[in-house]
RNA sequence: UCCUCAGUAGCUCAAUGGCAGAGCAUGCGGCUGUUAACCGCAGGGUUGUUGGUUCGAGUCCAACCUGAGGAGCCA
């Protein structure tokens, strides 16, 4: 009766089993079928958990806390992941997880269980049970590791990711109690959860805005692919500063001067020449001592890079690009939104065409809304005049005017990068276009035509006073075969921020990288 | 770099210049449907640091440290 365990040991340990002992060296207990508990016939626990079960006479396992044989049963059981839960029902299964939270009501028990794909309640009835494996569970703190089995069933009042569905406990395998996690159901300041980010990135809202993150990668990476493009890496570690604009990261090269890329874009020109269409996407690296909800020092930035595309052309593809980012997204996380409590009907608007105005007209705007307002400290912020770049008050209040995404192209040469193509007729200006994200985001997008001729690059690499000599290989590229040729760079963060709708960004990266923190 | 705000129990916050408090978390007890449950009991403190004013400082003053929000800059 009892070797009917083993398969469903055997099945159940192959993730962890074949590593060490999973912590803590207090003696184990085995806990028979006929609930007696008794001390491990094995004074210290081994590196191979099946190991150990082949050795002991009766077959147990050796966990840091305890062994529950709570059920009688032989048949396989299927260990299944939580967001798959809805076909399980009626059906025996078993998942591997943690405890989130728990709670519990003289006789009943309920265990919210999070196993990294989504959330499920447990639901244990101490007479159903028996005793010793109901107390077992009720003092199970946050976070302790369990393989719990059970029968799957709906229940309208189950909470969850998905929800609706709850596991009527039969057995549970603790494979660590934990107790005292610092990160409590109850809030917490931003100090403190940055501190524990390694922990906090178990919390629900931070494990949706992880999984919408990667959707929203890969909606990026499935479009571009799709569209022809090459995705050809460009380097980390650069001579000079790109741009010429920002503040860099100094890297010590071998004993020269280098930099931590701030774009890859100026290698992409070079990459278009070979494949045609081509995009980078990796970490960029911005020294800038910004302390706002909009920064981090290190982000991810989608590049794309497309030859014989003008500025017209690219504004179409943006506004495609973007449609299908937030379309998809909107598709495949709808659960990850409703838990963070997004407005979908906002996301639901986002299809092309988006507005486009030029910079001349956003300047009309801008000037328009700071007459119409009475707040003196708002007209303060929004004094501009032609010629400068926009702060993100003008961002914000202009485009609060817009229910989607809005290009503003034909921005100032001199506030924009030495590379953009002029505007015919308008030397002032450049073919450069920015779109803004509705909600309050900020510029999510930065983009231009590229100037296509060798001549006037040298003449606007000069009038920067940048290096020539580390943009000799830039100015061949118009040398042999220029083209009418644009890109953009969309950031990441700032994308997963607003369609996530959360308040600041360090909360899109895993691991953000902040002025004040590069720990954990 | 500049402006504003904050720092008290593990966490979130109270406390006219006059006994250091609450909720949550933790431990114990109770409850068959909880959704950040609820009810009762218990433990838990170098008030960021240094100096000053005062009979007396968590509170007032100065400097410093740490953090947050914003500006500039940017994706």
């Amino acid at each position: 009766m009892f070797a009917g365990h083993r398969p469903f040991f055997h099945q159940s340990l192959r993730y962890w089993g074949h590593g060490r002992h999973p912590l803590t060296y207090s003696p184990p207990h085995l806990l028979t079928p006929s609930r007696a508990i008794r001390p491990c016939p094995i004074p210290r626990p081994c590196g191979k958990i099946r190991q150990i079960c082949e050795r002991d006479e009766q077959p147990s396992i050796h966990t840091s806390s305890f062994i529950i044989h709570n059920s009688q049963r032989s048949n396989f059981m299927a260990i299944i992941r939580i967001e798959n839960i809805a076909q399980y029902v009626g059906q025996q299964v078993t998942i591997q997880g943690w405890l989130y939270n728990s709670t519990h009501k003289g006789k009943l028990i309920f265990l919210r269980l999070r196993d990294g794909s989504g959330m499920t309640q447990g639901v244990a009835f101490r007479p159903e049970v028996g005793d010793d494996l109901f107390e077992t569970l009720k003092q199970l703190g946050q976070e302790s590791s369990l393989i719990v089995t059970g029968l799957v069933r709906e229940n309208e009042r189950a909470p969850g990711v998905p929800k609706g569905y709850e596991i009527g406990i039969e057995q549970v395998t603790v494979l660590q109690e934990t107790h005292d996690y610092p990160i409590t159901p109850k809030e917490h300041g931003v100090e403190f959860l940055m501190d524990n980010r390694h922990l906090w990135l178990r919390s629900s809202q931070q494990w949706a805005i992880m999984r919408i993150r990667t959707t929203i990668k890969r909606a990026i990476i499935d479009f571009l692919d799709n569209e022809g493009f090459l995705n050809i890496d460009t380097p980390i570690i650069t001579p000079s500063a790109a741009e010429g604009t920002s503040t860099l990261f100094e890297v010590d090269y071998f004993e020269e001067q280098a930099y931590l890329a701030q774009t890859g874009q100026l290698y992409n020109e070079a990459n278009i020449g070979a494949f045609g269409r081509v995009y980078c996407f990796g970490p960029t690296f911005r020294a800038e001592k910004s302390k706002t909800r909009r920064h981090l020092a290190e982000f991810w930035m989608v590049e794309p890079e497309i030859a014989f595309c003008d500025l017209d052309d690219l504004m179409a593809f943006e506004e495609r690009f973007v449609e299908y980012i937030v379309q998809t997204t909107l598709a495949k996380r709808g659960p990850e939104l409703e838990l963070l409590e997004r407005d979908t009907t906002a996301l639901a608007n986002i299809r092309a065409p988006f507005p486009r105005i030029s910079y001349d007209e956003a300047i009309e705007r801008i000037h328009a809304i700071r007459a119409a307002t009475d707040n003196p400290e708002l007209k303060e912020l929004l004094q501009i005049e032609w010629g400068d770049d926009f702060g993100s008050p003008h961002e914000t209040e202009l485009t609060k005017q817009f229910d989607r995404p809005v290009f503003v192209y034909g921005y100032p040469t001199q506030v924009k990068a030495f590379y953009m193509e002029p505007w015919p007729g308008r030397p002032e200006v450049c073919k450069s276009v920015d779109l803004l994200a509705p909600e309050g985001y900020g510029e999510i997008i930065g983009g231009s035509e590229r100037m296509s001729s060798p001549e006037l690059l040298v003449a606007a690499i000069e009038q920067h006073e940048l290096p020539l000599e580390h943009y000799r290989w830039y100015v061949d590229l118009r040398k042999y075969g220029s083209v009418p040729h644009s890109g953009f760079g969309l950031g990441l963060e700032r994308t997963v921020a607003w369609i996530c709708g959360i308040e600041h960004i360090r909360q899109t990266s895993p691991f953000p990288r902040t002025l004040n923190r590069m720990n954990p």
